[in-house]
DNA sequence: CTGAAAGCGCTTACAG
DNA sequence: CTGAAAGCGCTTACAG
């Protein structure tokens, strides 16, 4: 039914080790010989199969992409990143996408079981038994924007430098008095945006009293419950770092409806640079993500963990944690 | 390096025959041997090479869905919708998302080459003889929200029943002057969402004249810029009936723009029932369509086309096209 | 330059 | 219940 590589050697009047040859391009062939099976190619429409090729070759040209959504603009930049590096090798990429956590196992197993090359796990937690082992023999892995601690490739956006960054910036227009609206508690981005925010006044001489530091959850509502409490202290924040944009977004109107002014009388500033950003009144400062690349990197690193692989080359002492650079993106909220 | 089915059965002192037959559950095993063999997975973290499994099976358990882009609420209700049937039967998914078209052709030919067991295609135009090639011999093909006109099971929406159902409500609110928004013009969407509304008001003796068709391209502006020309005829329309929601939204402020009140002065209704359609003030009229439900039953048949390949039953006559229903959403944009 | 054969890692009748 | 062997569709040294 499928024509294979036999019918087409039949056809041509060869042996299939001669049909694989010129598929492949290897070895000499005769350009007469080499006529005769691209004919027979042709004529019987003969696609080699994908499975006996990976098998006899060890290898499937295909990249596999764990990440939680795809349909959401951060996540979506990432697996651009992660296409355009596959696409210089001719890769192809499978994107698993957890949206049921059922489903992610059932990708994560059919990955490691050799269907792709190597994998980029985006955001993923994964139970670190489990990664281990993966890890320990099979499919090389790649991790990006979550920082497990274990001995993996880890590709992340510098958190603590970015907003180290957005706090000297804060500095520079000598407010003193600067409240942190966090994301989820127990996120590591979150944490890091703390500190580096703490870091730098502190550096300064400056104090990041409790009261100045209000939990949100990173969601659309939160930032604005954040801000109403901020308001309500006796002396209020001159300036709000949120720990997202959206949070930031929420603190704008909160001082808004408030009556008060952005950013005459509280100055704020987000992180993520969502496109929102720059429409905003007053247009928000905030701190640009890599996401684009933090995708490129990781796909760069992994395809080339699948070679090293091959080559068997000894376990040379490679960084594992790269932290990407971010951006400051000044726009009008923080005073400028 | 990696522990194959030959691993196990050493360690566990059977053949490999036994070692798949407790990983596959077929035949009768003694409880015994099951135990040891199982051990001896567990001990070595064996995980059975997919691609050799897939050789041997001739089925890999995956099906391949090709769309132009997930990054869209729209098309991303149909990648559900095919995730989920595919899970029932414990299917995983392989997204081909054609951002590039380079890629997409990477894809397409890696899941003819039997990567995957079936696909379905989503409102993709590939060129006919290669599609045609494929289903003629290989991998199992169904169509989601185009119509290629061919031989393949094809899923769509029913846009001329829907256009149908606006435009009969439209009648009840007894208007008679009745315009279109088109969308691009040589879409089939387009076309018969037109037809739909041409036919209700011929069967209630209206007309619609070529001043009362203005073309748009579906996306925002084109609508604003579509409505100014309506607006500007000397006997301007009692009712915009626009080919999706988005140039209906583009409607309302154009209208809204020139000091008028929907649907006081102009009645607006769109297609789609996007998100937004329910915030808008006042809320739109429109026609759901069953995005998910296309995804879902689509997968469904694909799915059901490899059984039938594997029994290899005949070619029974099954209809080619799905029309699937929309309905309609009545909210206060139409006068209600 | 080209053919015969072993091997990739599984599954599944076929014997026993 | 279980082993030996053929087969899935390729690739690639090895001879010649």
């Amino acid at each position: 039914m499928t024509t294979t590589i036999f019918d087409v050697a039949k056809q041509a009047g060869v042996s299939i080790g001669t049909v694989s040859r010129v598929i492949n391009n290897r070895d000499r062939v005769s350009p007469e010989t080499r006529e005769r099976v691209l004919k027979a190619i042709q004529e019987l429409d003969y696609h080699a199969n994908a499975l006996a090729q990976g098998l006899a070759n060890q290898q499937t040209n295909t990249l596999g992409l764990v990440i939680p959504q795809v349909n959401d603009p951060f996540f979506f930049q990432i697996v651009r990143g992660v296409e355009d590096a596959a696409s210089t090798v001719d890769y192809s990429l499978l994107i698993a996408c957890q949206s049921r956590p059922a489903s992610e196992h059932r990708y994560l197993d059919l990955f490691r079981r050799k269907f792709v090359d190597a994998m980029v796990l985006v955001a993923i937690d994964v139970y670190s038994h489990e990664l281990e082992q993966i890890i320990e023999r099979g499919v090389p892995i790649v991790m990006a924007q979550q920082d497990l601690g274990k001995n993996i490739p880890t590709f992340l956006v510098d958190n603590y430098r970015g907003a180290r960054q957005l706090a000297e910036h804060l500095m520079e227009h000598s407010y003193q008095r600067i409240a942190f609206i966090s994301g989820t508690h127990y996120t590591p981005d979150s944490r890091e945006r703390l500190r580096g925010l703490r870091d730098v006044l502190s550096e300064h001489g400056l104090e990041l009293p409790a009261r100045y530091v209000v939990e949100g959850d990173y969601l659309r509502g939160s930032g604005h419950r954040a801000m109403q409490q901020l308001l309500e202290l006796p002396d209020r924040p001159e300036a709000v770092f949120a720990a997202n944009d959206q949070m930031a977004i929420d603190a704008i109107m909160a001082i808004q409806e408030a009556g008060l002014k952005v950013p005459d009388d509280i100055a704020v500033v987000g992180f993520d640079d969502i496109p929102m950003a720059s429409y905003l009144s007053p247009p928000l400062t905030t701190v640009h993500q890599p996401i684009y690349e933090l995708g490129w990197h990781a796909a760069k690193a992994a395809l080339s963990l699948i070679k090293e692989e091959s080559k068997d080359n000894g376990s040379m002492a490679a960084p594992h944690v790269m932290l990407l650079p971010t951006s400051l993106v000044l726009r009008r909220s923080c005073g400028c």
